[in-house]
DNA sequence: CGGTGAAGCCTTAGGGCTTCACCGGTGCGCTAAT
């Protein structure tokens, strides 16, 4: 039997899937192949089916890492309800017995799948049971985390390259829905996956009409957004930058507002009538959104603009997933762009850096992160987070068995270059909400702008947008060919970097240390800023 | 870092202006108190 035919007969006889897309196909056999995947595409398009069938026809259990215990929930129900083998969690919401037996029933090969959040990564113990249970798969679901969060937020997430190589390195299969080009190569090199295949599928939401209201006055971008939202037909979701724009959206919206500050039990009462259809219009901060497939959600509308395009693609894309026409609004103010830039900007912590340093060197040989975590007196957040920069500077060895050593430098000169490698994140991280103001304040196809930056071409304007509406998006569409997208070019200061996107007078180019930066055409040709490589 | 909004000022009541403190997102795991 073709692989093909045994995915395609797994799929019908045990999870109950008439079809299998091509895409999907080629993931699957990429694995069953031996091949580490990278797979980016769109949302309720069948992503789990992914690693949940390959994992049948290979020996050995399936380490799934999943970012949020109630997805993991979720997950594991949905295994439940078909015929596959089941599936076990392990996290700090369950009751300790509840972990015994999950580890028990994987160690027993009773259970196939094992989901956990990538903090269980963190601790030795749980890589000690790993060892043993020998993953034969390893899935990294919402492997944008990796990206998005692993630089700060939960650093552990940066870390999961290094708990790949401790088990062995067994296949590794990366699922995201929305990944730009920084986002998948940060993706490749902190999982360490090895000459990955890439399958990237069709991002174009055709039904998602994309518009931009422009505000001066904070004052009116409110009123505007209220007043459209009242008149839109709902379901409907808005996005608000801050806890309290949320519950103020929500107040005057009659709305249910959504965001981490709330109580656990109202999150989830929130969560589910927006699903149920009891609630017809949440307004929430970033933190709504995973997990959530809805079909008829007929507009997202962001009151802010978010921190990237990535952010903002995976939003609005809870939008319209029926098929049926929906909205994709955005209400910009270009002082709203300040807030996400502060949101964006860590800072260098140059004493834990330098204690950190300083700790490595006097252990008695290679240490694990969780002995180095204890030796200094910093949260694990922040721990983390210092390791993960030092690794990054190439002063931190691994020496395999997941023990870390530090060559022999100077605290300080390790202090700088880490300041380095910081400063070059965050100028990426800038220019990232620069790309956002581009996004609002251009006149060119916004479906254009958006394919673009996903690094797929739209030949002509989609006529779906707002300024195909108002008949600019025409006038910006180059009429050389003249720096096309993926043209890879040299800038004097910026050094070298790959075209993202051209406009008629405009050419924007993601340089490999500066992060994005647009540049006028008539400049780049009277100074000669750019030369093609 | 930079926007917002309350308080204070000026001047002679009603509002307009400046100043300045304050605040701004995302989840896990764990521990201690109840």
């Amino acid at each position: 039997m073709s692989r093909h035919d045994e995915l395609r007969r797994t799929a019908r006889d045990t999870f109950g899937w008439a079809e299998l897309r091509d895409d999907q196909l080629t993931a699957m056999a990429a694995l069953l192949d031996g091949h580490d995947v990278l797979a980016v595409m769109p949302t309720g398009s069948g992503k789990s089916a992914i690693y949940q069938i390959p994992a049948l026809l290979m020996d050995g259990p399936t380490l799934v890492v999943s970012p949020l215990t109630a997805l993991q929930r979720d997950q594991v129900g949905q295994i439940e309800d078909s015929d596959a083998p089941d599936a076990v969690a392990v996290n700090s919401a369950q009751p300790a017995r509840t972990t015994n037996k999950a580890w028990d029933a994987v160690t027993r090969g009773d259970a196939e799948y094992l989901f956990l959040a990538p903090e269980q990564l963190a601790k030795d113990e749980v890589l000690e049971q790993l060892d043993e249970i020998r993953p034969s798969l390893f899935v990294v679901d919402e492997a944008h985390c990796v990206s998005a969060w692993g630089h700060d937020f939960r650093p552990d997430y940066l870390r999961l390259g290094h708990a790949i190589e401790r088990l062995g390195h067994p296949r590794v299969l990366a699922l995201t829905a929305t990944a730009g080009g920084p986002v998948r190569d940060d993706i490749v090199e902190h999982l360490g996956l090895r000459d990955p295949v890439r399958v990237v599928s069709g991002f174009d939401r055709p039904n998602l009409h994309l518009s931009v209201h422009r505000a001066t006055i904070e004052e009116d971008k409110r009123a505007a957004l209220l007043q459209w939202v009242r008149d839109a037909e709902k379901p409907g979701l808005v996005y608000a930058a801050t806890r309290k724009d949320s519950e103020r959206y929500a107040e005057e919206l009659g709305a249910a507002a959504y965001h981490a500050g709330m109580k656990a039990a109202d999150r989830k009462r929130v969560h589910e009538d927006f699903l149920a259809d009891r609630v017809d219009v949440v307004v929430a901060t970033s933190a709504f959104g995973m997990g959530i497939d809805k079909p008829n959600v007929r507009f997202v509308v962001h009151a802010s603009v978010p921190e990237s395009v990535d952010s903002y693609y995976q939003q609005i894309g809870r939008a319209g997933r029926d098929g049926e026409r929906a909205d994709a609004l955005l209400f910009y103010r270009p002082e709203d762009l300040s807030l996400q830039k502060f949101l964006t900007a860590r800072r260098f912590d140059d004493e834990g850096i330098a204690e950190l340093a300083e700790s490595l060197r006097e252990q008695d040989g290679p240490a694990s992160p969780q002995e180095i975590d204890g030796e200094v007196d910093q949260s694990h957040r922040r721990a983390m987070n210092n390791l993960n920069l030092l690794e990054q500077t190439g002063l931190v060895e691994e020496t395999g068995q997941g023990k870390f050593s530090y060559a022999d430098t100077d605290p300080e000169e390790a202090t700088e270059r880490a300041a380095e490698v910081s400063e070059q994140r965050k100028k990426l991280d800038r220019s990232r909400v620069e790309v956002m103001r581009e996004y609002a304040e251009t006149s060119a196809c916004r479906r254009q702008f958006l394919l673009g930056y996903f690094g797929e071409t739209l030949d002509e304007p989609c006529g779906f947008c707002d300024t195909c509406d108002a008949g600019t998006a025409a006038e910006l569409t180059p009429s050389d060919g003249e720096f096309q997208p993926g043209t890879s070019v040299r800038h004097a200061e910026w050094g070298t970097g790959q075209v993202v996107r051209r406009e008629a007078e405009k050419v924007t180019v993601l340089f490999d240390k500066a992060g994005y930066r647009s540049l006028s055409l008539p400049a780049v040709r009277e100074k000669h800023l750019l030369t093609e490589e």
